[in-house]
Parts: C-alpha cells; sequence; structure tokens
DNA sequence: TAGTGGTCTAGACCACGCT
DNA sequence: GCGTGGTCTAGACCACTAA
C-alpha cells in the first residue's frame, strides 16, 4: 500500500483504504477472472477490522467496479449495458418478435488526429486515431448506423485485423487484443436533422437520434468514442425518480 | 411491529424490519419535518444490535425513501427531480443563457373518466377525474405544454382554486391540500408526430418529445399521470454506465 | 470439507447540529 | 452540553461454492 495515499488525507479509514484497494487493482491490471484478495487478508493486511474493509469494498461495489459472489470471492465487473440508451431502441422482425441487432464492423483504417474527437479521448492533438465504421443489423435491415474512434496508440494491434474477424461484441475484443479492459462509460442523447446516413437511408433534414458515448478504462481514462445514429420511431426510454 | 410481517418470511432480520419500518412511516403518515425514532431507540425496540437498525435504515436511504442528517435524525425524503428527463431540455434566454422555465396552470377541471387513464393511475374505470392544463414558460415562450390527470376523489380540493393560485410547483401544494406526498415517480420518453398543439406551434408531422410520468405517493400507489410535449431542438440527455 | 462472503452482536469513541 | 448519526472494533455463526 502506498503509505501517501494511506496518511495525509482527512478521510475516514475505510475511504481511503478503498482509495488505495482500487488503485492497486488498476495498476496490477487484476484478472476479471480472478477472486481480488478475501476480506480476512485485506484486514490483516491493513491491520484493520473485518467491518471496515467490508465497507470499503461495498463502495467499490456500488461503484461499479467490483461484484461479490457468496462463496467464490470479489471479484472485478465488467459494465453492464443493459442501462444502455441504446438498449431502448426496441426493433422487431418480420414476426413482430422483439430482436437484438447484430454488430457488423464495416470498415476499419487508421486516420488522422481530429481536434474534437482527440479532445474528448484527452490525447495529444497530434496523436493519430482508429476509425471504425460499425453497422447494427435486424434481418438485413440497417437500424443502427456507428462512428468509432480510437487512440491509435493503445489499439494499433487492431488494424492487423479485417472488418469480418471482429465479433459481435467489440469490448471483449479490446480486452483480449489490447488489453483496455472497458470499465464504465458515459452516454448523451441528442437529435440532429442535419446528417445523411446512406445505411439508415436519412437524408438531411430527417430527425435521427444521436447517442454518443465515452468508453472509459480501469484507469479511468477515455479510450473510445463513439456516435450512434438511429430513427426515433422506435426508440422508449424511462427513468425513476426517487 | 406486526409480528406477522416480522416473523414468517425466511428474509434476513434487516431485511424484515425494513420492511416493517417502511410500512409504518407510510400507515402513520410520517410527517416529512419530523425526524423518525433514533437508531438506539428502534434497536431497543426491535431487540437487535444498533448495526442491524442501521443496515435497514441504510436501505431505505438507498430506495430514496429517507435521508439522513448527522447531528439531527434520520427524515422522509421528499424525491429529487434532478434526474427528471425534464431537467434535460436546456432553454436559453435573450441573452443566451440558461433558463429554467416557469409553471403556470392554464385550466383546472373535473373530467369523466377515461379508460386508459384510469388503468395508468390504477383505480375504478368509473372514477373520476381532474385534468389540469400547464405550461411551461421561459421569457413569454411557451417551451413545454402538459397534461396532467389526478383522481378525483383524493384531489378534489383542488378544484376549489383558480388556476392562477397554483404556484410555480405542483407537488408541495398537493401536499398541502390533499396529504398527497409524492414519494417517488417513473418517467418515459418517447417521440410522436401526431399530435396538434396550438401552444408549442406544433402541427402534425411535427416530430416531438413525449415524456409521461406517473407519480406515485408513500403508499407507493400512482396519482398523478402527465404527459410533457416539447420540441427535439434543445434536447440532451446523459447516463452512467457501470 | 475448506474457504468464501453474508449476517449479526454489543459495545466504543468521534463529529456534527442545535439550543 | 446533549443527542444525533458516523466510524470502528473483534469477534461469532450461517449459507453458499467448488474441489
Amino acid at each position: 500500500m502506498s503509505t501517501a495515499t494511506l496518511s495525509q488525507l482527512n478521510l475516514p479509514l475505510y475511504e481511503r483504504i478503498r482509495i488505495d484497494i482500487q488503485a492497486r487493482l488498476v495498476e496490477q491490471g487484476w484478472d476479471p477472472d480472478l477472486p481480488i484478495p478475501t476480506e480476512q487478508m485485506l484486514a490483516q493486511e491493513y491491520q484493520v477490522s473485518i467491518g471496515t474493509i467490508r465497507k470499503a469494498i461495498d463502495r467499490l461495489v456500488q461503484e461499479g467496479m467490483l461484484y461479490k459472489a457468496q462463496g467464490r470471492g470479489t471479484f472485478i465487473k465488467q459494465p453492464d449495458f443493459k442501462n444502455s440508451l441504446l438498449r431502448f431502441f426496441r426493433f422487431r422482425n418480420h414476426e413482430g418478435k422483439q430482436a437484438v441487432p447484430t454488430g457488423m464492423v464495416k470498415s476499419i483504417r487508421k486516420v488522422p488526429p481530429t481536434p474534437a474527437i482527440n479532445k474528448h479521448l484527452q490525447i495529444d492533438e497530434g496523436m493519430a486515431l482508429i476509425e471504425l465504421q460499425r453497422l447494427r443489423i435486424v434481418e438485413n435491415k440497417v437500424v443502427l448506423s456507428e462512428q468509432i474512434w480510437l487512440p491509435e496508440r493503445l489499439f494499433s494491434d487492431l488494424l492487423r485485423f479485417e472488418p469480418l474477424e471482429f465479433g459481435n461484441l467489440l469490448y471483449p475484443f479490446y480486452y483480449q487484443h489490447c488489453g483496455q479492459f472497458i470499465s464504465t462509460a458515459k452516454e448523451t442523447l441528442s437529435f440532429t436533422s442535419e446528417v445523411e446516413d446512406s445505411d439508415l437511408n436519412a437524408r438531411k433534414g430527417d430527425m435521427l437520434i444521436k447517442i454518443e458515448r465515452l468508453a472509459y478504462n480501469l484507469e479511468n481514462r477515455p479510450v473510445e468514442y463513439r456516435i450512434s445514429l438511429g430513427r426515433p420511431e422506435n426508440f422508449k426510454y424511462e427513468v425513476k425518480i426517487s
């Protein structure tokens, strides 16, 4: 543990421990399939009672970084995209049943830096990018059209693959080939009538839903910026207020 | 405490106590300005240790029913509408600064039952309703147009007021005059191009955002159904995924 | 059967708010 | 100064998972 982190701040003990555990897991790049040290071990290591460790870990669980499995241990959690705004597009197939769209990469290439995107990704103006075009399809019909940008420095290994070699899901692919584990994301919903999109058959003037996503790795650094476009007809989003 | 509630179920002690506390506060209609019994008192009353009471209450805090204030006590919480979808309409005044719209009731009247709305409110088909028309205004310009329905049985006292006597906020007014405390709400965002709205200058075919809200009282019964319409241009909504 | 997290106890002292 | 919630201890026993 880093003594500096644990001493100086005027925070409750469990908060300081929470921060320290978080930093350790991030720096060591903990394997998501391996349990982190047990509560007993951590209690002994930090020389505090087990209740204090539990409170620290409970915070990380609430934050979404860890999850607990009784009898097995505590693990690093992959983000749960069931809350994604994209999940609130409801598509139906020809039988009228609900259908989950399939992701398909259309193209991948290295592109020069773009000021606005480099700023989103918090990287230097001069750093090159990787750009992916991706479609989400239901029964051969394009229902969402996506553009994805990644820092070339971290993701250059992706350039070795052909578009069709990317599976339905990108994030496991990122982790497998570039060691980048997506931990959280921020999404923004807005509207635009100023883009043309041949995949969606949308002309200028047609109102489209635009969902921007900025995805963060375990170190809390933005590593993917994504724009998804779709038609508003089937969109329905719910929130609970309390 | 109701012994039935606390015994039969095969739940952790703190869960059974949580349920019992919740039921007690709802049934007694606890004053939001008065603290609930202290943790010490509850621990003694339920004959459990204080940690168990804390866990029960922490659940209710997480759920949004209570909030704690160190040194003062624990209180019933009013819902926090900073998460409302409506807050994600961004309006600007003539100086380009962000402006919060003012609410203004345009009309209030008793109306006969409407099957769809009575169903939302979970009341009998034959029960009469109160209907409010309400506008949200920024610098004399209507930016949102609302229709609100309430069960006449619970809210008949509102009919004694003229539209302009309703203030900017409705929920405190409900509590003051009808004893109905709004505790949570559920909102749904969708789109429509099939309505005409003279207040918003919208014709059929214009795409509008439609936000439906169902608001619940402390007993978790729906008591208000509301439809808000607005133009999509200034709408921007964010979520965090983890 | 061994080891994990889940629940629960019966206290202690601290920090904060009100009066 | 008094009473509130906030933090923390040092255990105990239970329920679940995996080998």
